[in-house]
RNA sequence: GGUGUGGUAGUUCAGCUGGUUAGAAUACUGCCCUGUCACGGCAGGGGUCGCGGGUUCGAAUCCCGUCCACACCGCCA
């Protein structure tokens, strides 16, 4: 045994125990003829004290001590004379009678404290050490609970665990797969899944009832701070249920999670249509911490010779609370941050809403009074407030305004990290249509159940269709989604077609799945939470790579192992692989 | 594929209207210190200013190219 206790457990109640800790050197106070070390392993840190009085070899001893060495010492339990109340075990220290020295360390590149001053490079690239920092450690811990009691609430309810392989086969729908060349069919290549969605149906053709499983999913798409190239879904499927049976289910799966991981009554789940979203959200993932939804001026503002408005198909405002106040430098700045090519648009229009009740906008030259007054009220703008208007092609200006909106509201304050505030969208289109190339392609995926009463516009016009399929939202982040899947063999085969496959085509990628729905496939639906964005939403976080032990830089790469790496000829011989010059 | 920001000591950054020997903080090393917990004091070591090219009497600083990191857009059924 190398430690009767650890490092985040004494308290006074210990005081006078002979006690034995292992932990790494998190620091030294040097005082000559005394020394204390903070002794940390995973569960906190314990002072320890040397002193020329008790043990001058000891003392010495200690002084050679460097960051992150690992010592195993022995000791009694002692109150302090001076209490250190920022950390539970302040109040004890350990008066050191023997110290073993089990490893020594480099001095580590960056400070291991909660407030380093490794930059993300650095302790990407030394990342065994940034796990050793509190912060980083609670958010693994974090996802082992909101893992643990996913696992017991569904189990709870009759689900099952079931592995699905991870060495499948490569569609062209959807992301780019990852693929993994096979050295006995040469020539040949397996796809990692983008998710186990083909195989949890057919768990359900196998009568598995209640499907779920934490699973690592594959995507080769760009990177960007909430999305990693191999992260974890909590995928799930179940038979003989409706809509309405999935969304009770889960909705009661995230009141647990927000229960026992966070403490919080997160409520009901508003459920809020996809056309509804996009019309007062411009999003079909709205932050509804706050309101500052859209407001359509089309029809008040056409007419009066401003040429922009005139020419626009929508114009649309938010109204900013208290904001009239805003100087002439941030509504040029404001303005100037609207025109980034990231949101593109061509201008902002603002009307100012003054205390004495007169109105003070960018267009007075074409607008009165009345007119503004009658924008406000269309707005329910007050005194005090500021309007923000932007105007152009309905799906852009919608768009662009959404983005107007999250900025705003995160200047105003109202994005606050400890609020969690969730909803449902439903009501999903089933098909995109690509802008290039005019094909329709599934908003969620082929298997997606249309809604019966849209069927009949399936030849006719395909971009009404509405779908089974919903959306978990929080604060703005799309946390799941899902749908009820087709389990009919026939319209499965219709919808392939619409979406351009030919029947050669479907037999080959999803024969498998068409061959099992001849065989008694259950009605059933499902829905996939991507884990990763979960974690760090409770966590507070902007960004997954924090709650991923070991995560991929902006360009995929491992910086730790330095992955990818090359492989050798003698390898590539073997895979029957040749690489391009 | 695109846009933006950045790359200077182990680390985080300042310096950038060109001009002696490139600074700070922190970390590190040594000495002093008996109650610290962001300990304190004194001293010290530490730099290919990402890389390549150009302009110039002179470049960390200006220009071009390139690599890397981060954020975003496209992309992510």
């Amino acid at each position: 045994m190398y430690r009767s206790h650890n490092c985040g457990e004494l308290r006074m109640e210990h005081v006078g125990q002979v006690i034995t800790l292992a932990g790494w050197v998190a620091k030294r106070r040097d005082f000559g003829a005394m020394t204390f070390v903070d002794l940390r392993d995973r569960y906190g840190i314990t002072q320890l004290s040397f002193n020329e009085a008790y043990n001058q070899d000891l003392l010495n001893m200690a002084r050679g001590l460097g960051r992150e060495f690992v010592i195993q010492i022995t000791g009694t339990v002692t109150e302090r004379s001076n209490k250190n109340p920022k950390i539970p075990t302040g109040d004890v220290e350990i008066i050191v009678e023997s110290m073993n020295i089990l490893n020594t360390s480099l001095t580590p590149p960056f400070t291991i404290e909660e407030e380093t001053d490794g930059g993300d490079d650095i302790r990407m690239q030394y990342r065994y050490l940034d796990l050793r920092r509190d912060n980083v450690r609670q958010n693994l811990i974090l996802r082992h609970q909101v893992a643990k009691h996913v696992r017991q609430y569904l189990d709870h309810l009759n689900f099952i665990e079931v592995e699905t392989p991870v060495l499948i086969k490569s569609t062209p729908e959807g992301a780019r797969d990852f693929v993994v060349p096979s050295r006995m069919n040469p020539g040949q290549f397996y796809a990692l899944p983008q998710s186990p969605q083909t195989f949890k149906q057919l768990l359900m053709v196998s009568g598995f009832d209640r499907y779920y499983q934490i699973v690592k999913c594959f995507r080769d798409e760009d990177l960007r701070a909430d999305r990693q190239p191999e992260f974890t879904q909590i995928d799930c499927e179940m038979s003989f249920v409706e809509q309405e049976d999935i969304l009770n289910l889960y909705e009661g799966m995230i009141q647990h999670l927000f229960k026992e991981v966070k403490g919080v009554d997160i409520g009901t789940l508003p459920r809020m249509t996809f056309d509804e979203a996009m019309a007062n959200y411009g999003n079909d993932k709205p932050d509804i911490r706050f309101e500052m939804t859209f407001k359509y001026l089309t029809d008040l503002v056409k007419g009066k010779g401003f040429p922009v408005f005139d020419a626009a198909e929508c114009v649309l405002a938010i109204c900013a609370d208290n904001c009239a106040s805003y100087t002439r430098k941030q509504l040029d700045e404001l303005t100037e941050w609207v025109k980034r090519p990231q949101i593109g648009a061509k201008g902002l229009v603002y009307v100012f809403c003054n205390a004495d009740g007169t109105y003070k906008s960018s267009v007075d030259k074409f607008y009165s009074q009345e007119d503004l007054k009658a924008w406000a009220e269309k707005c329910g703008a007050k005194a005090g407030d500021l309007l923000l208007l932007l105007s152009g092609n309905t799906a852009q200006v919608r768009k662009q305004m959404s983005e107007l909106r999250l900025e705003m509201g995160q200047r105003l304050g109202y994005r606050d990290k400890s609020v969690f505030k969730a909803l449902w969208v439903i009501d999903f289109p089933l098909l995109e249509q690509d802008e290039e190339s005019g094909r329709w392609h599934a908003m969620h995926h082929p298997f997606t159940s249309p809604k019966p009463e849209d069927m009949d516009k399936l030849e006719t016009d395909p971009g009404a269709i509405r779908a089974n399929a919903y959306d978990m939202v929080i604060n703005g982040v799309e946390v799941g989604g899902g749908s009820i899947r087709i389990h009919d063999k026939v319209l499965q085969g219709k919808m392939f077609k619409v979406l351009g496959f030919s029947e050669d085509e479907a037999r080959y990628q999803f024969g498998f799945l068409m061959n099992a729905f001849e065989y008694g496939a259950p009605p059933h639906g499902g829905i996939a939470f991507g884990f990763d964005r979960l974690c760090s939403l409770f966590g507070g976080a902007d960004g997954i790579r924090d709650f991923i032990a070991f995560p991929k830089n902006n360009q995929g790469r491992d910086m730790m192992i330095d992955a990818p790496s090359n492989l050798d000829q003698k390898q590539l011989d073997e895979l029957s692989i040749g690489l391009k010059s």
